[in-house]
RNA sequence: CGCGGGGUGGAGCAGUCUGGUAGCUCGUCGGGCUCAUAACCCGGAGGUCAUAGGUUCAAAUCCUAUCCCCGCAC
């Protein structure tokens, strides 16, 4: 079989080395400035292609008739596509036989669109799965193929989740792509009143505030935990949260409650160890070094 | 030349402006107290102050150059 491979993120990584043997080419996102400098860095799928020794190309859009030109020329049976960040035109998606087939992060119909993973954490949501559907002209509306679920641990990270779920993913593509090649797959419909959108994660959503509940906050710091990173704003400046765990203790908004084994700081309702975070200009550092270093007691507050 | 912070015993920091005895919180080692302890008390070890020059009677501190780390913008 002959598959055109659409992926940008991690996520779609593995999914890639799942079906390598039978890819005839990789489109992913054009390299982005990253990193300190203005260094142009290629996306985790082009780096993986590139290791892998296939073909990449990296249109600005997709859906200029030059590129649909391109894709056809490829005579493919089917394009597979995961975490791309485009939305793929009627014309792309027609260029193969068997047309677009999506791994998406989210049992669906929940959490369409750009960001279900974290959208999924941040509601507290204690389930998820990937959804292999054929794609439409809509956002992730088409038709169902299979759906694999797996359960969200209560102290899991967006980054830990994606990996679980992509390596999820990589299995189903891997089991389900011949069987699309051959026609031999069910398409259900989405119930498309239950659906919800995940829109993408703004920087400022992954900021926590001392006021809101510690739960609801912990929530937060999963879901963007490790990119785009929680942070928090206290009277020392920023400080970029890597690693906390939710407190039995309440305590006061922005107060310490305790530096022996992590630096404790309560919040609106409950409190949260913070046990290894990054202040501005600073190197990643245990909760109870930052505590030692500003010289934090128990009652002195962040704020 | 995108903006900015930083490099001081093992960790995190103060000290730098206004040159003059190496400081703080922790860790570590030894001893003590205690039924016991991550608690408390006493004592000890451990530092080319990133590197190379320069100024000076004297440099962590002032000047010049270099290397390295990090945050933001993306």
């Amino acid at each position: 079989m002959r598959i055109v491979y659409f992926g940008t993120a991690s996520f779609a990584v593995p999914a890639l080395r799942a079906v390598a043997p039978h890819v005839v080419l990789v489109v992913s996102q054009p390299d982005r400035p990253g990193r300190r400098g203005m260094q142009l860095q290629a996306s985790p799928v082009k780096q993986a292609a590139l290791d892998l020794g296939l073909p990449v190309e990296t249109p600005e859009k997709s859906r200029v008739p030059e590129f649909v030109e391109r894709l056809r020329s490829l005579d493919a049976d089917v394009l597979l596509v995961a975490a791309y960040g485009q939305i793929l035109s009627t014309a792309v998606l027609e260029s193969a036989k068997k047309g677009g087939i999506n791994l998406h992060g989210s049992i669906l119909p929940k959490y369409r669109g750009a960001a279900p993973i974290q959208r999924c954490i941040l509601a507290g949501d204690a389930e998820t799965g990937v959804t292999l559907m054929q794609m439409d002209k809509g956002m992730d509306t088409g038709n169902m193929i299979a759906i694999e679920r797996t359960p969200i641990g209560p102290d899991e990270t967006y980054g830990e989740v994606q990996d679980r779920l992509a390596e999820i993913a990589a299995g189903m593509a891997r089991a389900w792509m011949p069987r699309v090649v051959a026609g031999d797959y069910p398409r259900t419909s989405q119930n498309h009143d239950e659906a919800t959108v995940a829109p993408k994660v703004e920087k400022a959503e992954a900021e926590l505030s001392f006021e809101r509940p510690a739960g609801e906050e912990y929530n937060r710091f999963r879901a963007f935990t490790p990119s785009p990173g929680a942070f928090i704003r206290t009277r020392f400046g920023l400080v970029k949260l890597s690693r906390a765990r939710l407190g039995t203790e309440e305590g006061a908004p922005g107060v310490v409650m305790s530096t022996a084994e992590s630096c404790q700081v309560g919040f609106g309702e409950g409190s949260l160890h913070l046990l290894e975070l990054q202040p501005e200009g600073k190197k990643r550092m245990t909760g109870k070094d930052f505590a030692n270093g500003l010289r934090l007691r128990v009652g002195d507050s962040l704020l």
